[in-house]
DNA sequence: GCCAACGTTGGC
DNA sequence: GCCAACGTTGGC
């Protein structure tokens, strides 16, 4: 099977303090930036295509769970922000002749009428073994199985 | 190549 | 604020 049949699917963190769901929501499309953890950047450089499926998920939020649902939409492309030295996420190591690090465009689709806690799907049977349940797990890029998206996505249907 | 020290993530 | 888990760095 090659890359370009299925979507992927993924679930991606992000600090609702930062860049919640609802930011996504009224920017409709931004870009991951920021990324600085080489398998993560793997992900999105590698695997990932336009039209793959993300949970975003909020961390260090209380209580932390996944918010909503967007995709992929844009090939991967360099992480212009490691060349500006007046970001925080510079990284003198990537140039644009040699990009270290790279990113993908997200857009929103659905934002949930309520979070899926990370308690809740702990609990679940139905999503064990997810990466994001796995102990120590602080990749902030997560594949996920279609059966455990398809599930999360089940959840907010449920009071 | 080993590994201790350090920094970061992120739940609680 | 605490701290466990993990990734990265750098001395050797």
């Amino acid at each position: 099977m090659t890359d370009s049949e299925a979507p992927n699917f993924w679930l991606m963190k992000t600090e609702p303090a930062v860049y919640s769901m609802d930011d996504l929501e009224r920017d409709g499309r931004t870009p991951w930036e920021g990324v600085r953890n080489y398998q993560a950047r793997n992900f999105m450089r590698d695997k990932m295509q336009p039209g793959d499926r993300v949970l975003i998920y909020h961390s260090n939020a209380a209580p932390p769970g996944v918010a909503g649902l967007a995709r992929v939409c844009s090939a991967p492309y360099p992480d212009a922000f490691a060349w500006d030295p007046d970001s925080a996420y510079f990284d003198a190591r990537s140039t644009p002749d040699k990009p270290l690090w790279f990113l993908v465009d997200i857009c929103f689709e659905e934002k949930f009428s309520r979070l899926i806690a990370l308690s809740e799907m702990r609990a679940d049977p139905a999503l064990d073994g997810m990466a994001l349940l796995k102990k120590g797990q602080r990749l902030s890029i997560l594949p996920a199985l279609p059966a455990h998206f398809a599930r999360v996505v089940m959840l907010k249907e449920t009071a």
